[in-house]
DNA sequence: CTCATTTCTTAACTAAAGTCAGCGAATACA
DNA sequence: TGTATTCGCTGACTTTAGTTAAGAAATGAG
């Protein structure tokens, strides 16, 4: 195990024996029944999660809804933004599907990067990366409108809109379901 | 100098001796002028930025218009997303008023990481930490009216509004400047 | 398989943002 | 300092999203 975690990793940086062999000690596959909850809003996020199979939907509730503020898929890592620190967290955590994942804590975290020097450098490029997709992310749907929004998850994520109900989709994507049904409708016409 | 930069690290990591004496090695002051272009579209970046003084806007160009992406003041952290890389980058930097910053680049970090290897533990937790808040900006537009975003940033950071020019927070907010002009004009009669 | 629940679509209406155009006010610069 | 340019506000109109309500379709549990 732990393969499809150097896959990962040598996109970003090159894979050295001694990365390889933290990456296969450290591995910690975890299976997760679809509608298990993750984590809790107001909990302690003590897990991160490298989804080998499945779907994790992370999400505010607000307003009596639940507002989709990211959907992670295979090969995708989900590190909420108080894992590692004492704090409550805003947001959940669901799996969508039944999620198979290899999971990480804290504490192994910080044991690896001692045993293993190599891997904090790893780490911090990966997070630049990570970081740097999520601006860009960011800035185009501050400069599209939600058709547009819709129209290049179409094109960039075909398959959540096969396996995520579209209520999801529409507060993923800043709108109502109304909205987003309207905005399928209008799209189908100018097709034809 | 490096005093600024030390305060800031240590807002988020305790600040060693280690660090104290890399920061200092490395800090390396540079002014601009108003208006100057820090970064071009299709240009590589060489440079981040620590402001000391001044702002720095990033910004798209589509559609014929400038669309702002975020305003960076003092105390604030300026990498470009395509920093170290050798990628043209998407976006621009220009100083929005007389800048005076820290300026670092891709080789001198490497050095520096190579030197005083806590710097790396320091990059990475601080980009961590970076992370987490800009996720957080994110789904707050996400979920937030035009109108609500407005009045957050007027909350937040209420200098911006008196130092840049109104159709440049528009583009922020995600509107056209008629919009802002509306929804300030909407929130002034409310007060009434 | 059936019934209950959730999800998706549609419609009518309201509210707000986009678009286009015009006009003062502020600003920049020569 | 005078002039050109940019900037911000307003109004009329168009387009699109939010709201409310209802019914059809799909899904899930027993």
């Amino acid at each position: 195990m732990g393969k499809e975690v150097l896959e990962y990793l040598s996109k970003y940086i090159p894979v050295t024996d001694e990365i390889e062999r933290a990456i296969k000690e450290s591995a910690f596959i975890k299976h997760f029944k679809k509608g298990t909850i993750l984590l809790e809003e107001g909990n302690i996020a003590n897990e991160c999660y490298f989804i080998l199979k499945g779907c994790i939907r992370s999400y505010y509730k607000r307003d009596g809804e639940e507002k989709t503020v990211e959907f992670y898929t295979e090969e995708q890592a989900v590190t909420p933004s108080s894992y590692g620190k004492q704090i409550a967290s805003e947001h959940c955590l669901e799996c969508t599907e039944d999620t198979m994942a290899s999971v990480g804590s804290p504490e192994l975290e910080i044991e690896m990067f001692k045993k293993y020097p190599q891997l904090e450098s790893v780490a911090r490029v990966i997070g630049e990366v990570i970081m740097s997709k999520y601006q860009e992310t960011f800035a185009e749907f501050k400069m599209n409108s939600p058709e547009e929004r819709y129209l290049n998850l179409l094109k960039d994520r075909p398959d959540l809109l096969q396996r995520v109900p579209q209520n999801q989709i529409a507060s993923y994507l800043g709108i109502k379901p109304e909205s987003l049904s309207r905005i399928r409708k209008r799209i189908s016409n100018q097709k034809k």
